[in-house]
DNA sequence: AAACGGGCCAACCGCCGGCGT
DNA sequence: CACGCCGGCGGTTGGCCCGTT
């Protein structure tokens, strides 16, 4: 069963935007922000739909959008986070300043399927082709391990075959674990995906020993308590950083992984390997 | 010059999770 | 706990553009 739409169909435009309702966008939310997007069109006098507004605003006229080509660089890292993420295109996405999900989105099916093509790779599961081709009758495919379902984000935990999945865990290096959802893709060796955006330090843990899944619903509702922390008195905010992980690597039992280190502004990189478990951490903390 | 076909990309659609009541 | 609203996401579509015949 589907929501009912957004909004009324009738009496409303579709199709391409004009630049009379750009620019009616852009002025409304140079004045008032980001806002309610289901009342926005109304307040802008415009005639469409507040997602469809939305969408105009995210993907084509935030002034934020770097536009034109794709460069080598990012084409790398949407090989590489797709390798891992699957059609995670807003996770993506956040990897990359500047472009939006829709436009990796339509890149991947333009070029960056033809370009792995082209190498002999399979861009569904970033295995040689003829290989891949092979291993479809013996394991799954790439995508359907790394991806993570957004029906089972909110799972605690989840087994399936080789890969589980554990969200909010607070003994991550981050120190916050507000959002951290790690990928242990266990065949042989461990390759960890560690994504996390959190507080690097001074944030209020929870033991991993009191860690219950009510405490889990808590942390998941942390980003107002970031919110606060950031704003709230006592703080040096020059001194704070929001933390942005990305971890990948190959780790033996007991020793130091190989986690490369993505992005540009790091000041230092941490690596860690947790005992218990096997899954190795770092965190990257970003100036503000 | 016209017709055709493929590529590209902005926009739409349907579904989902979070949140407030 | 149930329900409805809203924002967000990924998949798909439709129309424009451009190269080829």
């Amino acid at each position: 069963m589907g929501r009912s739409p957004c909004c009324e169909k009738e009496h409303t435009n579709k199709g391409a935007w004009t630049k009379e309702e750009d620019e009616r966008l852009i002025n409304h939310i140079k004045i008032h922000g980001e806002g309610c997007w289901r009342s926005l069109p109304k307040a802008a006098g415009l005639l469409r739909c507040g997602k469809s507004c939305r969408l105009r605003w995210i993907n084509y006229l935030r002034p934020d959008l770097k536009r034109g080509n794709f460069t080598e660089e990012e084409d790398e890292v949407i090989i590489n986070l797709h390798s891992l993420l699957g059609n995670k295109w807003s996770l993506i996405a956040a990897r990359l300043p500047g472009r939006t999900d829709n436009e990796i989105k339509n890149y991947w099916n333009t070029h960056v399927k033809r370009k792995l093509y082209s190498r002999g790779i399979d861009p569904q599961n970033h295995q040689p082709l003829n290989a891949s081709a092979a291993a479809a009758t013996t394991a799954p495919p790439a995508d359907t391990v790394a991806t993570i379902s957004n029906k089972k984000r909110n799972s605690d935990s989840i087994s399936n075959n080789n890969i589980q999945l554990v969200n909010g865990t607070e003994d991550s290096n981050c120190s916050s674990g507000v959002t951290t959802e790690e990928l242990t893709f266990n065949p042989h060796n461990q390759l960890n995906l560690d994504l996390s955006i959190g507080l690097p330090t001074n944030q209020p843990t929870v033991s991993s020993s009191t860690m219950k899944p009510e405490n889990n619903k808590k942390l998941k509702q942390e980003p107002q308590i970031l919110y606060k922390w950031y704003n709230g008195n006592n703080v040096n905010t020059t001194q704070q950083g929001v933390c942005l992980c990305y971890g990948l690597g190959f780790q033996s039992n007991n020793k130091a992984c190989s986690c490369k280190a993505m992005g540009t502004a790091a000041t230092t990189v941490t690596a860690t390997i947790a005992t218990n478990n096997d899954v190795c951490r770092f965190y990257q903390p970003m100036s503000y």
